[in-house]
DNA sequence: AACAAAGTATTACATTTGTAATCCAACGTC
DNA sequence: GACGTTGGATTACAAATGTAATACTTTGTT
């Protein structure tokens, strides 16, 4: 597994957009971010740079433009995320974190089934 | 409420051992630290300064020097922390974001009751 | 062919962050 | 009372980040 490149807060967002749906150009990515953000078209631009040479995506010409897609998977980007916040803030991963996130969670009654499932295979282990 | 500071990642570190006890000199806090980092001590003394710049911890003089205490209240700033970082990751909470956490985690056999316990808990609302 | 439009590449610039080192002031020591 | 030690204050400086603007280069239009 290669190694991660860091992705900042703003960066985030462009990554969640081409992991949702790629290949796009860039003004597309644009499209997509104009409800969420206030962001101008360049600064966005700037943004697919940045992470372009960080190696996050990667893109071929088709034609005179550019169609972007993610280099690096979204599973692999959000554990190490989701390690990296646990360890700042939590110190690793207890009861206490996972209940907190719990009590904020809004779950059907489907998802808090399936995650009972996985505390009872936990338990087994 | 008053509106929390961003504390960075380093900063962190620090705000967790006042958090734990405090209050305490900055050579204290160097001591908590020197386990986990390979901090010098002009570097932790930096992180002390701009948390007290940015009003995430206060201080008393006691004699010639000072003893720090935090400002403001773990539980608010781990909220924030915590919902920045789902806002982030994975657009909000979802089930799929607290499986994957309890994928990772270590949980006792109490935990894990409890944890089922707050899931009753979220089924009945 | 000249010009406008659209895309990409380059440049900008203040703030924050990581990681310290140096300066200054008070206190204890010889 | 001069001097070193110790702790806080000030300064340093590069990299990352947020947020764009300007420059350059194709390509379509008239």
């Amino acid at each position: 597994m290669k190694k991660l490149p860091k992705i900042s807060e703003s960066e985030w967002q462009v990554m969640r957009v081409l992991w949702k749906k790629s290949p796009l150009t860039a003004n597309e990515i644009v499209e997509e971010l104009a409800g969420n953000t206030n962001w101008k078209p360049k600064t966005i631009k700037t943004l697919i740079t940045r992470l372009t040479n960080k190696g996050a995506i990667k893109f071929e010409k088709e034609g005179r433009l550019y169609k972007y897609h993610p280099a690096v998977s979204k599973d692999d980007c959000v554990r190490m995320e989701r390690r990296s916040f646990v360890r700042r803030v939590y110190g690793g991963i207890s009861k206490p974190m996972v209940a907190s996130f719990l009590e904020d969670a809004e779950l059907s009654a489907d998802d808090i089934a399936e995650l009972k499932k996985i505390l009872d295979q936990k338990a087994e282990e």
